[in-house]
RNA sequence: GCGACGGUCGUCCAGUUUGGUCUAGGACAUCAGAUUGCCAAUCUGGUAACCCGGGUUCAAAUCCCGGCCGUCGCACCA
């Protein structure tokens, strides 16, 4: 069984994720709900990033909405470039994109801006039949990405978002004023996207529906290298890669800048901040990489982009698009809506159009990685134990607690203690099973801690608190617990 | 979206070839009770499924058609 089905597999057992209305059979791919243990850790997940990325850095936060006017998606240049030309065989019915068939057959250039009639007649006079079944093509459409809504009776022409970054490009100019905001400035926000993905796949990994977290700074384009907590990340290692290379050179936030691998100091430190945060998530970092990308890959509004991706069964995973896309958002929403939307540098007291680099992260593919670098098999005597060595702070049940026994009392006082404990942290009470069955079961939920009740419990008030990656077991003064578990949740 | 293969308790699998003792079986998980008492113990009992819709038939988990979903390949992935 391969890692991804594993991790497919406690999934489903455990309640961290499954299919969209699964009851139904008419539910549609590529729409994934959580369950308990998964809003759980995408909560925890959330706080550590605002922790790491959203504090650390002093940025702010807004919550823009999911559906948005046609107008935002004419100036993000959505509605232009998120229509790909498609043609359908209409003998078997399979679809390509109209432009690269032709430009793969002919060789020849196909401008973006031809109509579909001019794509049309270049299939036509080409004599471009469909290469599964030699089936004539039928009129060339359009396929556009984004989720099209109707508003109020008249069906007022709207979408959901296709990236949750243009209600920060538009929200800007508010925010930057009241807000008191001076560049560089990062805005977040956490929130949904929408895209009508022709095939999604591998559930949580190529969604139609999924949360992002994303980051954009405005900077000033002529201060990039003016990044005054520079030194802060200065030793942080990098790893870099560019196709074509080979291997993945790791090198100092400091260095990269200096030898040219990363253009600027700005682009470098919120790169360190990235791996640093994803250090903390439990996500190996030996098996990540910033891959660079080139000129064909990168989205149309990027100028330089960076894909942070992570090695899992699946392969390479893209969890995060870093990519600086210049004045090219504002830029557009300033000519469209006629709203102005340079602001005042105080360094040089010049007007500016601030340019953006952006963190763009997925929240459900990161997820997932965590859940997937965290699980190990080992074996443990004749049994194999499966145990997700999630962090504290980020594990759905931080402590099982359990009566050794339920008589005697054992039972009453387990109650107790949980009692005492779960409106502070993430508790579990078990008394159903075997001790070992108990502990099996909380290992492979990601619980880092069990308080195991016994009877020297009752003697001298102390229970054992045993650690899910050691099996070790330590005794704790009970009136000492909240302590304990308090430290344990510190994040280093 | 195309093609190949597949879809049965929470999970994994048997049953489909050859329609009928299938009133759908097992394992693990889960629940209740008994027993035990520090690393998936034992016993007893229980809950729980044929993806959806249509068709053929005296009879469909099984055959046929359509849809949905999944895996893989192709294409797509701003």
């Amino acid at each position: 069984m391969s890692n991804y089905d594993k991790v497919m597999k406690l999934a489903l057992e455990r309640g961290f994720y499954f299919p969209s209305c699964e009851i139904y059979a008419d539910a549609p791919a590529g729409f994934w709900e959580y369950g308990p243990t998964g809003v759980s850790i995408k909560n925890k997940f959330i706080d550590l990033w605002r922790r790491e990325l959203v504090r650390r850095d002093g940025m702010m936060e807004v919550d823009g909405c999911q559906i948005m006017s046609k107008s935002v998606f004419v100036a993000s240049g959505h509605i232009g470039n998120f229509t790909d030309p498609i043609v359908k065989c209409t003998k078997c019915n399979s679809i390509f994109r109209a432009d690269r068939f032709i430009e793969e057959k002919t060789g020849q250039r196909v401008p973006e801006r031809l109509s579909n009639e001019e794509i049309d007649s270049l299939l036509k006079n080409n004599g471009l039949k469909c290469p599964n079944c030699k089936g004539d093509f039928g009129p060339v459409s359009r396929f556009n990405m984004m989720f099209r809504v109707g508003i109020g009776p008249a069906g007022e022409e709207a979408y959901l978002r296709p990236e949750t970054c243009q209600s920060i490009f538009v929200d800007f100019s508010r925010v930057f004023k009241t807000m008191r905001g001076r560049l560089p400035l990062g805005i977040a926000q956490i929130g949904k996207s929408f895209r009508n993905e022709i095939a999604p796949r591998q559930s949580l990994l190529r969604l139609r529906e999924f949360y992002q977290a994303e980051i954009e700074v405005f900077c000033n384009p002529k201060r990039l290298d003016d990044v005054p907590r520079f030194d802060e990340v200065k030793n942080t290692t990098l790893r870099l890669f560019k196709d074509g290379d080979g291997a993945v050179i790791a090198v100092s936030a400091g260095e990269a800048v200096e030898k040219g691998l990363i253009p600027n100091r700005l682009v470098a430190y919120y790169l360190a901040l990235l791996t640093e945060f994803y250090e903390k998530t439990g996500i190996d970092v030996s098996r990540s990489r910033f891959r660079r990308l080139s000129d064909e890959e990168k989205a149309f509004y990027a100028s330089v982009a960076f894909d942070f991706e992570v090695e899992t069964s699946t392969g390479w995973l893209e969890l995060v698009a870093c990519n600086y896309r210049s004045d090219y958002d504002l830029k557009g929403h300033a000519e469209t809506s006629k709203e102005k939307l340079e602001v005042v540098d105080p360094a040089d007291q010049q007007k500016v159009l601030p340019h953006v680099f952006e963190l763009s992260m997925g929240i459900d593919r990161s997820l997932y990685t965590i859940l997937e670098h965290s699980y190990y098999e080992e074996q443990a005597k004749d049994e194999t134990r499966a145990v997700l060595k999630l962090k504290p702070y980020l594990a759905p049940v931080l402590v099982g607690i359990l009566p050794l026994m339920t008589k005697d009392g054992l039972g009453e006082k387990a109650r107790r203690i949980h009692s005492d404990l779960k409106r502070d942290f993430d508790t579990f009470y078990d008394e159903s099973g075997s001790i070992g069955r108990r502990y099996r079961r909380l290992e492979e939920a990601g619980a880092p801690f069990a308080i195991t009740v016994d009877q020297t419990t009752m003697q001298d008030d102390t229970v054992t608190v045993r650690y899910r990656d050691s099996m070790q077991q330590v005794r704790v003064k009970v009136p000492d617990l909240a302590q304990f578990l308090r430290d344990s949740l510190l994040i280093k």
